[in-house]
DNA sequence: TTTGCTAATGTAATCGCTTACAGCGTTGTT
DNA sequence: AACAACGCTGTAAGCGATTACATTAGCAAA
């Protein structure tokens, strides 16, 4: 049997006005009474009916995802990032509609939307313009709402990670093409290892960012000659690929070559990697957030989810 | 703004019943009514609100999905499957919810389980059924409701196109490890290859399910001097490393070489090449329709979904 | 004591749809 | 002619939440 919202507010004594208001967290309930309706909540095992929540909130909130053509939707990072957007809409009782690269002939009706790292992203923000639609980029933008992880802070912590365990020599696989996600982590690594001494050296490739990608990289880079005793990869698709290229080159990971990545997939993609590693959950969470805001025409904002390190098997001190 | 049911009643000239009922195929609406109705319904472009629709007809339908620890949720091949059931759900306003691997402490009601092809089947089982959960496999099993496309019809095609081509050396990548799947593609290609005549040979190597797998199988084939002119992978994304080794090794595709992979993926990995496709989206509502008829105590069936040849410019007629 | 405000809560309309029940012309039976 | 049965349709009460608005209590100021 399933219970419903108004069988807490009996056994709690409140209407049901009262107990939606404490499930949402609005602040005009008095401490005693939330209290005692949380606990009614607990004791009783209460979750709120999402399809009944979803209906009567929806009005307000139906927003689209637009990811264009051009992006990999079966990229690990795409794919981790769209579960978590879908999870926290879920979480907020708000309908996500994904929505065709092609919007002409688009009809249903959408309070806002929600921009994928895009190319062509003047394009888009005209057409969405012309619609009258807020949006909101996950991404880096200008005049419009956006969020993205620190990518200048990640190198530079990448840069710090490496030089804290001794490497002097390291290299840096970065990504063809001019995104803008790809070119501040090799500015915020380039600006920490260029400013940590004359006995410091860097050197920067830049390939397809794949598994291959990263694999050719690596490879070219050695057979070329290349002996860094470091690596920071600007993707962790890349590293696998990296990673791969020594094993395959009888290189030993970390002893003769200490490895990093970049996005926090690593542990599923290839355990052992270490890797700079994005909030993701939180980057889902301040997009829908930034939506809302969006949508009741509040000044958009930028915003930049702090990364960190997830350490693993795949650093090392620097061998002498 | 939202066509309801009520527009189209009014637009009709009836009431906002009859108008659900026509949607609903009852039997009793006379046919000039339910003809207008229908007329009014597709000239306003209307859509029934899965979300109320569901509310109102209180089946309210929870269903868990779980996927174990071994399995690569960042794959393109799982990202697709989620992307499509997660539609499959909103459509029908089925309310999904990811569960952990490890199903100790989990309280949260639930009607029914999914289980994506799951190593430790067994045990698996025996915990849901501990707990009275009815459940389906994506995949394949005995004694529960399971979907998987047709491995081995797809390994059939996949032989039939590369000899009608005239291929009469082929090589097939395949899978390390027990999988049903892998053995089903690689046994249905063998049959068909081997019944073909004394002078088609087949060789079969199997690595691991990964584009740095299928680069090192077929990098490795080639160089123990392998020289089939077609050869077909098990997976799309062995295909797309099995791609790159050949670039590499300056064979040229399809002039030299033939290639076809299997999943439907190859589209968006790597453009041009030619694969055995999966109807995913089919495989997600047949998902979710086994579920609900295990929810209704039905007996289990298996239900195996239709592959088709999606060609590509990675196919030709064998060299002479 | 009365007035005015604020904070906390109750009330009821609403979201879009289904469906039990009631209403009402027709037709068939006696 | 009276009545039952039937076929079709309208009406309105839910489904389980949210929330605008009304209401009440409590307290400070006049």
């Amino acid at each position: 049997m399933k219970i419903t919202i108004s069988e807490i507010a009996a056994h709690a004594g409140v209407s049901t006005g009262t107990v939606s208001r404490v499930i949402n967290g609005h602040s005009t309930v008095a401490k005693a009474t939330r209290s005692k309706v949380l606990e009614v909540m607990e004791q009783l095992g209460y979750e709120p009916d999402p399809v009944a929540r979803e209906l009567s909130m929806r009005s307000k909130h139906a927003i689209g995802m637009w990811v264009g053509a051009g992006e990999n939707r079966l990229s690990p990072y795409f794919s981790r990032v769209w579960r978590a957007l879908i999870k926290e809409m879920q979480d907020r009782a708000i309908q996500f509609i994904e929505m065709p690269p092609d919007l002409s002939g688009w009809r249903r009706p959408l309070n806002a939307v929600l921009i994928f790292n895009s190319s062509f992203l003047e394009q888009r923000l005209n057409v969405l313009a012309e619609r009258e639609l807020p949006s909101v980029l996950i991404g880096r933008g200008t005049g419009i709402s956006c969020v993205a992880p620190d990518d200048v802070g990640g190198g530079r912590l990448a840069a710090n990670t490496l030089l804290e365990l001794g490497h002097r020599k390291v290299l840096h696989l970065s990504v063809l093409g001019d995104s803008q996600w790809h070119a501040d982590r090799a500015d915020g690594f380039a600006e920490v290892i260029n400013a940590a001494g004359a006995d410091v050296s860097l050197v920067q490739m830049r390939g397809e960012q794949s598994v291959l990608g990263g694999y050719r990289l690596m490879r070219d880079a050695w057979l070329a000659g290349q002996r860094p005793s470091g690596v920071f990869c600007a993707t962790d698709e890349m590293a696998v690929g990296a990673y791969g290229a020594l094993m395959d080159l009888g290189v030993r990971i970390p002893e003769a070559m200490s490895m990093l990545g970049f996005d926090g997939l690593a542990p599923e993609l290839q355990p052992g990697l270490a890797t700079i590693a994005q909030d993701i959950p939180q980057i889902a969470h301040e997009a829908v957030s930034l939506v809302l805001e969006a949508i009741e025409q509040r000044p958009p904002r930028q915003v930049v989810v702090p990364v960190h390190l997830e350490a693993g098997p795949s650093l090392a001190q620097a061998p002498n």
